[in-house]
DNA sequence: ATTGACTCCGTACATAGATACAGAGTTTAT
DNA sequence: ATAAACTCTGTATCTATGTACGGAGTCAAT
């Protein structure tokens, strides 16, 4: 729709104009079409779109995953059982996610609450209750 | 307890050898008594510390962010009420991320759910349920 | 039609987080 | 007591993810 400068796309995204550029050069928002002269104009959908990458980095996710995150869709011709075998596969990586999210949240709430009973016996909950994780430890070299 | 060497540590955490002298030269790991010849040797509360660390890094958090969880303690000295401050904030900041991660699960399970239906309609809900977030918009520039 | 703000492209530099290597010393198994 | 495997320190290199800059072109307001 509204036909943002590149200037105003990063603004309302919440990153640098280079930033922009950065993600075009690599895949994650396609090259727009330049009608107004030889500038590039962008729709609200790509600020959408920039502040999800934004977000999902925030999540431990890298460019590359959310460029997979993103390309998940039934668009056009896409196989559906394709996308539903990654889809699942993504929902699992995204669960395993929560629960060591969930993990360290209650760690951290034992802590406040020991905190609060002024129990001063050394207390560290967080490397007690988090470490032993969901995913599966991969072979390392 | 267990004495290892910087080797073993390493194959038991599921990182290179090269990574725990760095997080030890980041200040994460402390540098460990070398009782037997002068090699590094450590225990297994170690080893925990290490997946700890290696966990936290896939859910987003940066090597100094983990330092900081991993002082959250009411160990000796520390004063109850500063501790209780920080931990609030951790707790939030990982409340936000759980919320983040709730959504973009749900996304894609309606994703699942519309391949399920045959439903061949454009669909990519990621973006538009995940992207308006539960972290303020910081000023960028 | 000129000025200030914005954009273009290309390339260089920056930062976090490792990872690799060289050359020397140490341990352990035979 | 020797060889293989491991570790030491220090430094250099690598990848991912941006950021910055130079020099030129474009747009919008006066």
């Amino acid at each position: 729709m509204s036909n943002l400068t590149i200037g105003a796309l990063a603004k309302n995204a919440g990153v640098g104009v280079e930033t922009i550029r950065f993600y075009e050069r690599q895949g994650l928002i396609e090259q727009p079409q330049k009608p107004i002269g030889s500038f590039r104009h962008y729709s609200e959908d790509v600020v959408k779109r920039v502040r999800f990458i934004r977000r999902a980095k925030e999540l431990g996710f890298s460019l590359q995953e959310i460029g997979e995150l993103l390309n998940l869709s039934l668009e056009s011709g896409q196989n559906c059982n394709e996308v539903r075998t990654l889809t699942e596969a993504k929902i699992l990586d995204i669960s395993c996610k929560i629960d060591s999210l969930e993990k360290m949240k209650k760690a951290l709430s034992r802590l406040v609450l020991a905190c609060d009973k002024q129990n001063q016996t050394q207390i560290c909950p967080i490397i007690e209750s988090i470490v032993e994780g969901a995913l599966p430890q991969e072979n390392y070299k």
